[in-house]
Parts: C-alpha cells; structure tokens; sequence
DNA sequence: CCCATAGATTGACAATTATCGATATAGCGA
DNA sequence: TCGCTATATCGATAATTGTCAATCTATGGG
C-alpha cells in the first residue's frame, strides 16, 4: 500500500505516447520485483487462477490442495506470498479460511509491466 | 513463440466479461511463470527500462554495466535471461552487442497476468 | 601477426526458495 | 471439556538463483 507507482493518475496525458518513465530506479525496481516475484511460480498462478474462478471469486485452502497436487502447508505458503504482495485477501469464516483476488492488485501488476 | 495463449483472437468478444479462462492449467501455468521470473529481478527490470530508453529503443552492454553497479559477467547473465524469456534481442555490431525489445513482448507477458 | 577491447562463458559460493513432515492454533460439535 | 477438522507455523533439506573473479572468444587496429 505504499509507493502508489503514478500510473493513470498523470496529468495532461496526452493520447498515446509510450509514457517513457524515463529510466526505472532502483527502488521502484524493487517494489516492482517483489510484487512480480510472487506471480513468478506456475503454482502460484494456479492458486490466482481458482481463486479468481472460484464461487464468489473466493476459494478455501481445501479448494486448493488437491488441484494443485501439493501438501497443505506449501499451500498456506504460496498464499501467505501471495497476500504478502496484495494480490490475495484472506477472510476467515468460521474454520475455513477464503481467500480472493485484492481489487485491482492484478491490474497494477500488469501495469508495472507496462510502464516500464 | 509456442504458446499463443489466446488473448484478443477471442471469436465473439462481446464486450467487458471478466473473460474467465475456466482455470490455468499447469503446463501453461509452467509457461507463464517462465515469462514472469525474468521480471521478477530488480535488476533485469531496470535493464529493460533503460533499454527502452535507450537511443533508438536500444543499449550495448557497456551502457548498461554502469547504471546497475553490477559487474559485466553479470550484466550479460541477466541479459541472458531476458533474452531467453522473449523480451529482448540481441544484434551484434562490430565489437559490440546491442539489446532492445522484442516488439509486442511487454504487453504479451502482462496479458499473461490480465488473462489469469 | 599481435594486441586491445567488448562481450560471453565457466566455476564457485552465498542467499533465497519450494517443498515436506511434524507440530501448533483455533473453531466447532458432541 | 474433549476431540475433530481446517489452517498456520516451524525446522529441515534440496534446488534454484544472483553475484563475482577468471577465462575464453571474437572483432578491429596497428
């Protein structure tokens, strides 16, 4: 929630310039990779993906072992990354645990891509 | 240049559907995080950033060693990697080796984050 | 030819990461 | 209160990764 990444919020934009932040620095870069690095393991795309297609747009980590094909603790693992980078929220009911997507956060993601 | 990962050759795309590929199956889910880990280096991130903002969109490596205070083995290793994933390309010139981007490979790889 | 320079490759090492088994915590039902 | 179930945390381990120093390759100039 920090380092909002001017994006969109640009005076004076033109129409379609390439936007040419002019060079990436380091710290910007690192917020980027951090945010980036959790979207970098093909499991954890998976675990956005269900989520993402889930009932509600929400999933249960019991929803998520078995398609995934790992133990429960790597689950819980891959989500506490994943909730880390504010790409997931977790919302307790009762003994499960529903985790969905953060509003936006998958558009931000992209869009650190974009504006590079 | 395998994987066409469908994005906008979407036969009736009727308008603003969350477009809901069912759920990402592993192998493209493998394919994917490939793309995703080259930018998930801070690194690798600035090297494309300063290649974009390069002279004619592109940068030798002499350019890029210093900005990053990395050593050349190492600078010519990322670059490795960048080229690897798809997003960069290498011509050589006489003495020295120019990188830019791979035309469409930005959008393609945050299409892969949108398309989730 | 020989040397200087740009860049790639190799080998090593430290740091990070993905995974698992075992254990801890927390809520629910009897 | 006593388990039972869902999930999180811990500790260990194997694999991966980022970095550097040293070396190799190729190109151009004298």
């Amino acid at each position: 929630m920090t380092t909002a990444l001017t994006v969109e919020t640009d005076p004076a934009q033109l129409c379609c310039e390439p936007s040419s932040q002019p060079v990436l620095n380091a710290v910007d870069a690192q917020e980027s990779a951090r945010v980036l690095k959790a979207l970098s393991d093909p499991n954890r795309l998976r675990l956005l993906s269900i989520v993402k297609a889930g009932d509600g747009g929400e999933a249960c980590v019991c929803d998520l072992t078995e398609p995934l094909d790992l133990g429960q603790p790597t689950v819980s693992h891959h989500l506490k990354i994943l909730v880390d980078a504010g790409l997931l929220e977790r919302e307790k009911r009762g003994t499960w645990a529903y985790y969905s997507l953060v509003p936006g956060a998958l558009e931000a993601a992209s869009a650190r891509i974009l504006g590079l």
